[in-house]
DNA sequence: AGCACGCCGACT
DNA sequence: GTCGGCGTGCTC
């Protein structure tokens, strides 16, 4: 052994649970970022810990070279470490996350930094002034403190307030992170942050370029950025010197999605943040149940901003019973009363929004004397159909052209398309209303976020006199001259089985009620239902948001549901429904009873198969203060799966389907 | 994750 | 007879 190096264990990004071992040059340090030659191709890993003494029968390799200036600190390391325990995956999976660009065999100088100035006077109202001391009090007032949830209605005046607290830390030469739900989100952000600052800025999502995802990587680990504004995946990355963290939006479902690394941005953040000992803030105006209850519980300090400034009433809500033969059009989905307003909304010369959250022209394809409906090949679902003449799954997006004869009976013309699409209503307004301008907002429509952000500017500039939007329109959007809103079929989300649906509709509602009479014009709002349900427009029409959320948290707790126990779903899948079916039920027979952990299933899950993959899923609870993860990996340990069968483990569910 | 090795179907 | 499918196994 040369005295010269030493032995180090390396995380490598690949899903792997374990370390390698390298000889390294003796004075690295834990948390060095090192390129080593693994298999035939060469990685970028963080050193995870030095290893004294080692008997193997490997040569083992040595470390090729030392990243000059990205580094892991302690604290992200444990953070890492933590990330992969509580969601179950490989520590080698989230560091994938955490380095994500340095697969290359190069280096990129870091940045000499810009300074952030401020371009304008941010001037508070006294409501916002309050918040941001009582934030900032806190903020000082002990060594950690804890989340703070700034509560607010759109418009409110949440993101100047929150502006000057960034103020406060890019003074002290620190990194702020903006997270959000959604990244078209993005600009709008950055714009009002550069209507006060002229500010080194980054974004982090998905989408960037190979050299653009470097350039970020590069400004935000060195320490160039000031301001990163990112999805979820930014949350992982390793600062330079992250000083404070803000969670946009943080009630958005949003935040738990992906593949892979199964993990909820928001409660992530948290989590993050108490690793680098830093302050964080939470802002919606419809906060999630979870966050209420933490607010209950004291781990979160709420803070408010009630008052709407510049103005203006709260909108009016019209209940409209599509029962009631007064209300009801014969052929289409806009009620009389609807189109009335619409037409006169139109004639003033101000905007409507008609929100329907069903993307296409119409969810199914049925033969009237058959009974064939059209289903797709690889999902157990229905086939929708985009632009009358395709058929396309939502799950798989799975394409195939509208058959002009019944596959089932062969009859010319016995095909009808049901449950009307945003493209269906558009067609309705077009005869009723043709001469209103019209856009339709949907993820069809708006495939890039420069066709999103060209979309929003038609609408500030009243090129447009009517928008018909899924929920990609109830995301965080200004429109001035938005006095009219009809919500096409209320009754949507109720159908979702999930215990969090009335949470979900609650919010999706409020937020696009949000997008009316925001400066200076009434705004009213036209709920369409089947079935008018008093208490859950109540809680609308009053927004009494926290109201709603105590009844939420006594039902919650009565039922033991989450935040008052933990769930987590195991999910097998493969190309065989019977082997899938067989282990899962063996999986279920290897279970030990614990006290307290209940076991629900195994069950078929509800699309199946997916993706051509046939899955199962077993379901655990366990009380609030039994953690599940150590019970699940023992328990997959004693009854280990072959290669053809894949399994996943989601810790607090949120998508049940 | 990659990238190899290894054993069964249609073809230059 | 080979080219190539993806099942299984390994990487310090």
């Amino acid at each position: 052994m040369n005295s010269e190096y030493r032995l180090v264990s390396v995380v490598l990004p690949i899903p792997l649970a374990r370390t390698f071992t390298y000889w390294a040059p003796k004075e690295i340090a834990i948390g060095a970022v090192v390129q080593v030659p693994f298999g035939r191709r060469m990685l970028w890993g963080v050193v995870w810990d030095h290893v004294e003494a080692l008997q193997t029968k490997y040569t083992l390799k040595s470390v090729l070279q030392v990243h000059p200036w990205v580094f892991f600190q302690k604290r992200m390391l444990h953070f890492l470490k933590k990330l992969s325990d509580y969601t179950m995956a490989p520590l080698g999976s989230v560091l994938k996350m955490a380095l994500p660009t340095l697969a290359y065999d190069r280096l990129d100088q870091g940045q000499v930094c810009s300074k952030t100035v401020l371009k304008a006077p941010l001037i508070l109202t006294s409501a916002q002034r309050a918040v941001l001391d009582a934030m900032q009090a806190l903020f000082l007032s002990s060594e950690s403190s804890n989340p703070v949830l700034l509560e607010g209605v759109p418009g409110s005046g949440k993101t100047e307030t929150m502006l000057a607290l960034c103020e406060s830390i890019w003074e002290k030469g620190q990194q702020v992170l903006v997270l959000l739900p959604e990244i078209v989100l993005a600009e709008t952000w950055a714009k009002r942050v550069q209507r006060y600052f002229s500010i080194p800025l980054g974004f982090w999502h998905s989408h960037l370029t190979p050299a653009r995802r470097q350039a970020m990587f590069a400004g935000l680990a060195s320490g160039a950025f000031h301001l990163i504004i990112g999805a979820r995946s930014a949350l992982c990355l390793p600062y330079a010197r992250l000083g404070l963290i803000i969670v946009d939006e943080e009630h958005e479902s949003g935040y738990k999605q992906g593949d892979g690394v199964l993990y909820h941005g928001r409660d992530q953040a948290m989590v993050r943040a108490t690793c680098e000992n830093i302050p964080i803030v939470l802002l919606s105006a419809t906060p999630s149940v979870e966050t209420g209850y933490g607010v209950s519980v004291k781990k979160i300090q709420r803070l408010s901003l009630p008052q709407r400034y510049g103005r203006s009433e709260s909108p009016t809500l019209h209940l409209l019973d599509m029962r009631s033969k007064a209300i009801r059009i014969d052929k289409g989905w806009i009620s009389s009363a609807l189109l009335q307003r619409l037409q006169e909304t139109l004639s003033k010369q101000e905007q409507s929004l008609l929100f329907l959250n069903r993307r296409g022209y119409a969810s199914l394809l049925l033969c009237f004397r058959c009974s064939y409906r059209a289903a797709c090949k690889h999902c157990s679902t229905w086939l929708h159909i985009h632009g009358k003449r395709d058929l396309i799954c939502h799950y798989c997006g799975f394409t195939q052209p509208v058959p002009q004869v019944c596959p089932g009976c062969n009859h010319p013309d016995a095909l009808v398309m049901r449950g009307p699409g945003v493209e269906k209503i558009e067609e309705e307004i077009r005869i009723k209303l043709p001469e209103a301008r019209i856009l339709v907002f949907s993820s069809d429509t708006l495939g890039s976020v420069k066709k999103t952000q060209e979309a929003l500017r038609q609408i500030l500039d009243h090129d447009i006199d009517m928008i018909i939007g899924t929920q990609l329109i109830a995301k965080g959007h200004h429109f001035p001259l938005l006095t009219c809103i009809g919500i096409v079929d209320s009754d949507f989300a109720l159908m979702e089985p999930d215990f969090r649906a009335k949470e979900h509709i609650l919010q999706l509602l409020t937020q696009v009620a949000g997008r009316a009479g925001r400066e200076t014009l009434p705004g009213h709002i036209y709920l369409q239902t089947f079935r008018p349900e008093p208490e859950l427009f109540q809680s609308l029409a009053t927004q009494r948001w926290d109201q709603f959320i105590q009844e939420e948290l006594a039902m919650r707790q009565q039922q033991n549901l989450p935040p008052f126990s933990n769930l987590a779903s195991i999910t097998l899948s493969s190309l065989s429904a019977l082997e899938t079916k067989e282990w899962a039920l063996r999986l279920q027979r290897a279970a030990v009873h614990q006290e307290g952990i209940t076991l629900l299933g195994p069950a078929p899950a509800p699309l199946n198969p997916l993706r051509r993959r046939y899955r199962w899923r077993i379901l655990l609870r366990s009380p609030l203060h039994t953690p599940l993860q150590p019970y699940i990996r023992t328990w997959m340990a004693s009854c280990p799966l072959p290669k053809s069968l894949e399994y996943s483990i989601d810790m607090d569910p949120i998508h049940f389907l």
